[in-house]
RNA sequence: GUGGGUGUAGCUCAGUUGGUAGAGCACCGGGUUGUGGCCCCGGUUGUCGUGGGUUCAAGUCCCAUCACUCACCCCA
């Protein structure tokens, strides 16, 4: 038997539906505003994803499915969505007569990470990104997008977190008042962290050992070093959502895993899948376009983990099958060829029918209606084909399901009932 | 990349100090029935994850390996 690669899966029919759901509450939601679909390739140039996302992240490292293609090309299965956007709109010169544009895509990752719970291989992604705007209220605007789509999904426990990173100006003072904190506690510290902190200092921030933690308690604040821009922006983005009623928490310690972003950051938690629980994340990337080689551009995106966000509302135990509307219990061939016939009939009209397409016994045929979920079985035998007829009339120009019908056609419930429990 | 747990029928699992592989559900056929639920009878399904080793004998013990899973790491 040949399986499937580690860390990949089959989403199988039963599962697609709710997939199907969230993806049609998504589309729905980003085009009323006015967020535009737009789909890029699955495979770029790897330095795209080298230079867009940073040579010294973890994704870069050692996470990406890089390969030379035939022509000795090195390229790459893209680890996010974020720096393909970023490409097109350079590439065909968005900027250039309307810089502002607000687009969204949905569909595959990859990253080589070790595969646990809410986490895959190939995993998918709802993006949204926005470019050309550096206003704070595409900021607020997303993240009321963000929780108006969990909301709509009647995921509840979801509270956003946000945070700003501030800028190339005033980052480096935090940078530095950041380091001397950690250098003066090196001990105190994780290996990872005492390795991290060169690096990346930001990162010892949102470490999750008790030790660490308790080190960087009284670690200086972003939030504290911000410029007046950043400030500024900051503030309006926190007054804004508390003006539309979005509940949220500052969290000093949010940072975020990619060089790129800038100022707002937030990022969505639920409790519902144990430790991966970061089910959407997001921020400002205002020097991203510029890295990219196109003209100074604002942007901004969030990207929700679509496999996270199915799995939280699979816990809901709603039902999204569409079970046929009819199944036909055809006894005898002249009946099979009948209901053979009537079911592409009814397919075309619109009305899912399901049948045998063997002559088994009644009771086999039943079980599998039974099975299927059937709303209605039409039992029909070689001598009630003119009934059968009459029935299929009756469904293909209407709605209703005729109950009853020359005692042929009832619903299972009612059958089951009227025999006596 | 690191650590823990788990691999036996389509599913959920049992399998004793090592002695020829099991149950329930599901599926298929039949009986009963107002041709169907319930009930009754019968039947199919396994390279016991894989490969080695120990042994007269391995699902069981040992080693390796693979997969799944949870956590670290990282991220959405």
């Amino acid at each position: 038997m040949i399986q499937l690669i580690r860390g990949f899966k089959d989403i199988l029919p039963g599962e697609v539906e709710l997939w199907q759901h969230i993806e049609a509450v998504a589309r729905a939601l980003f085009a009323d505003f006015g967020y535009r679909e737009i789909r890029v390739p699955l495979v770029e140039k790897t330095v795209l994803f080298s230079r867009g996302i940073g040579e010294e992240t973890d994704i870069v490292e050692k996470e990406m499915y890089t390969f030379p293609d035939r022509q000795g090309e090195t390229i790459t299965l893209r680890p996010e969505a974020t720096a393909s956007v970023v490409r097109a709109y350079i590439q065909h010169k968005y900027y250039a007569a309307d810089p502002m544009q607000k687009f969204f895509t949905i569909g595959p990752m990859f990253r080589r990470e070790r595969p646990q719970k809410g986490r895959y291989r190939q995993f998918y992604q709802i993006n949204v990104e926005a470019l050309g705007i550096a206003e704070p209220f595409i900021d607020v605007q997303l993240i009321h997008l963000l929780v108006t789509l969990l909301g709509r999904l009647d995921v509840t426990d979801a509270t956003p977190h946000i945070n700003s990173l501030g800028c190339p100006q005033c980052r480096p003072f935090f940078r530095d008042a950041l380091l001397a904190y950690i250098e003066a506690r090196q001990d105190l510290l994780c290996s990872d962290c005492r390795r991290r902190s060169r690096r990346n200092p930001m990162r010892v921030l949102d470490c999750k050992v008790p030790g660490c933690r308790e080190a960087m308690a009284g670690a200086p604040a972003i939030t504290d070093h911000l410029c007046d821009d950043c400030r500024a922006h900051f503030d309006t983005v926190r007054d804004r959502l508390a003006a539309m009623g979005i509940d949220y928490e500052v969290d000093k310690r949010l940072v975020r895993g990619l060089d790129y972003y800038t100022r707002t950051t937030f990022e969505i938690h639920t409790a519902a899948l144990g430790a991966q629980s970061a089910v959407a994340g997001g921020g400002r990337y205002d020097g991203l376009v510029e890295m990219l080689g196109g003209p100074p551009t604002a942007g901004i995106g969030f990207a929700v983990g679509f496999d996270r966000l199915a799995e939280i509302v699979a816990l809901q135990q709603k039902d999204y099958s569409r079970p046929p509307r009819l199944f036909i219990a055809a006894l005898g061939p002249a009946a099979q060829t009948a209901a053979f016939g009537w079911q592409t009939a009814l397919g075309l009209a619109g009305i899912p029918v399901e049948m045998d397409y063997a002559d088994r016994s009644l009771k086999a045929q039943m079980r599998r209606a039974d099975r299927l979920n059937a709303a209605n079985v039409l039992i029909v035998g070689d001598n009630e084909l003119a009934a059968g007829e009459a029935m299929l009339r009756h469904m293909a120009s209407g709605d209703q399901v005729p109950v009853g019908l020359a005692g042929l056609v009832e619903t299972l419930k009612t059958r089951l009932a009227a025999a006596g429990g």
